[in-house]
Formats: C-alpha cells, structure tokens, sequence
DNA sequence: TAAATAATTTAACACCGTTAGACAAAATTA
DNA sequence: TAATTTTGTCTAACGGTGTTAAATTATTTA
C-alpha cells in the first residue's frame, strides 16, 4: 500500500504551504509582522503545528531564504544566455539582480538583511554634517562645479556611497573574505570613481 | 532660585543614560536583545518610567540614529582636514566611513539597515546555480583566467556585487531618487568595472 | 472491536512594548 | 506648620510574541 507515500506527499504540501503562508504575509503586512500565529491562521491549523514540519520560526526564514536564492539564480541564468558576448552578459547579470531585488524585495531583504528601516533620519542635521555634505564638496571641487544640487555630482555620490555601503554591508552580514582583499577592493573601487570625475 | 535648571540637568542626564544603557546593550547583545526592562534594569529603574523620557522604543532608536550621524559625520569631516587635495580627501572620507562602519557596527546596523541576519545560506546551493558561479563566468572569460578560484576573479565579483547591493540597499530604505538616475548609476557602474577586467 | 499510533489542540511559560492606576515623596500653597 | 497639589515612581495589567508539554481527538493496526 503506497498510503506512506500518499501522507508523506500530504506533508511536504503542508511544507510548501507554510513557506507559501508566510510569504504572503510578508507581501502583505513587511517581515515585522510575520507570526508563528499567523501562519497557523492562514493553513487553518494552531502555532504549535509548525513546530511538526518546522524546527522554529528560523528554519522558515531559512527556507524562505533557500527559495529566494534559488528563485534570484534562474533569473541570473536566463539573462545570461540571452547574450554571446561576457560583455552582454554581465550587462544582463547584474540588470536581472537588480530587478529580482525590486520584484521580489523581500526575499531580497530576507536574504541580504536590507531592513525596512523605521527611522529616515532627514533634515535633522545640518547638510555641512551629513555624509553628503561632507563627500559632496571635493567632488564638485574636481568636477568643477559650484552647485552642490547638480544632478550630476549628486550622481556621483551616490556611486561612492554605494559601492562603500555594499562592501560594508557585505562584510557584515557574511564576514567571510580576509580584511586585506576588501581593503583593496575599496581602494580600487574609490580611485576608480575618482579617476571618471576628472574630464 | 535655579532648581528648575538643576532638575531639568537631571532629567537630561537619565535621558543620556537612557541611550547609553542601550548603546551597552545593544553592543553586548546585539539589536535583537534590546528591550526596554532591560534597559530599565540597566539604570536602575522600571520600564515605564522610560516613557518619561522617551516616547517609545522607536524614539530612542530614533537617538541612537542621531547620535550615529554626529559620530559619523565627525569621523569624514576630521579624514577630510588632514588632507588638502580632493583626491587625497576623497580617499580619507570614505575610509574613515569605511573605519566607522566596522568600529561603531552597531550604529551602523541601525543607520543603514544592515540586518544581524541569521540564515547564513552557505553550500546549499549548487556553485554554478548561486549568483557568484553564475557571474564569475564571464569575468574569467573577459580576465583570460580559468581557475574560478582565483583571487582576481573573487576581487572582481565582489565589485560587482558590492556596488549593486549597495545601490540596491539604499533605494530600499530610502526610496529617494529617481529611478531613471539610479538605472544610469547602475549602468555606469557596472561598465566601469567590466573595463577593468580587460587588460 | 480494542489497542496503539499519529495528528491536532489547549494551556501554559516567559518574554515583549505599552498603558492605566495606585502610591509615596516632594514642592507649593494656605 | 498643615493641607493640598504636583511630581516621580512602581505595580498590575493588556495583548502580543516564540515555544513547549500535556491533553485530546482521530486514524491506523492487530
């Protein structure tokens, strides 16, 4: 009698169930609202259930996370092999992440610890002492340009400012990679803006 | 009779303990440990009183958030003084950020939204299906290089990546700017270091 | 049909942010 | 000084969280 086989098929669709519960909350309400209640409410059984297909609310984030990776490596790969050229590719690559952050911002959140972020911070500090203030001034100085809202040396500073907080980011979510190789990652990565604002 | 200025002295210096008891907290513990009995325990006194001072949890983060951009704009503007060229400067700013951000990693988690994260996503996926195999590809073929292990090609994608996710990450929290600029950015970014792979 | 096993729920624990009400100490007024 | 008001502080509670143990119901096996 294959009845195992059919329970076990019943269980795995309680699985996806709950992983596809919790998604749609997420979509709905932010990752802050994600309760183990209210998976239960959304599949129609108690809290305690979960615990039966999953170990805590972390395994779900994890398999959460599994699916976003999974989801964020087909997109990449079908962009790819739309182009011949590595040049194309990497156009196409680095567009397809872009727009799987964007589409599917919670994965994205949940797998790269974008929080959602409550408080803005904004115009509750002089502009002389905000990042931008500060960074913006010797870019215009070498742009030559005196107007510091210029679309174009605020443009520039958001590259800088990116590519700084997406090395920093990353170093502190997967503190993998030594010390040294992100020192001269940032050191290349900073002259080289620097080199494109001199013309 | 100036006992008025004397209390209010008081009332502002269990606000700074306030904050400062967090700051202890979060920095032993990390953010998700941070609670307002805990830090009523710390200085000694109940939770509620702490809705004397502030007017919720969000409203010290909202301190913490302040006190993280004073501190960080003290460390670029000082970077930016030892220097007189704006290169030299550029490069000092965005170190000292740099320094911050791993120095004062809890300010930092909480100004930009970097999450403690716990899934950690590590050899669950196949290389060729993670977004790294798929993107080291082609920059090894632009390079000439064949060993996907090699440091170069690692040096490389975490550029790319790094200068993405940070594009992405600050468009998140702070979904200022237009789309059209950060699509350019992007762009511009991401053709800039793939002229750096040839040659 | 009776016993054993599995599925599911109820109740509880310890924590969380937050609020209302009680209480004591201090300051103000009569 | 005595009475009254204000201030500071705490206790108790509400509704929420993740999680566990025990009780209960349903299903399968003998």
């Amino acid at each position: 009698m294959g009845s195992k086989e059919r329970i076990h098929r019943l269980k795995e669709n309680t699985k996806v169930n709950i992983i596809n519960a919790a998604h749609e909350i997420v979509k709905e309400e932010g990752w802050q609202a994600l309760s183990m209640r209210k998976i239960a409410e959304k599949i129609e059984y108690t809290a305690p259930m979960i615990y039966e297909y999953y170990a805590n609310k972390e395994g779900i984030l994890l398999e959460l996370t599994k699916k976003g990776y999974l989801l964020l490596g087909e997109r990449m790969k079908e962009a790819r092999d739309s182009y011949e050229t590595p040049e194309e590719q990497l156009d196409a690559i680095w567009l397809a992440y872009w727009n799987f952050a964007f589409e599917e911002k919670e994965y994205y959140q949940l797998m790269f610890g974008v929080q959602v972020n409550c408080c803005v911070m904004e115009d509750l500090l002089p502009l002389e002492s905000t990042p931008y203030g500060i960074a913006t001034k010797p870019i215009m100085q070498l742009m030559g340009i005196s107007d510091a809202e210029d679309d174009r040396v605020c443009t520039k500073y958001y590259t800088y400012w990116s590519i700084v907080h997406g090395l920093v980011s990353i170093n502190i979510v997967r503190k993998g990679a030594s010390d040294e190789i992100n020192r001269q990652i940032l050191k290349d990565a900073i002259t080289g803006i620097t080199r494109t604002l001199k013309n």
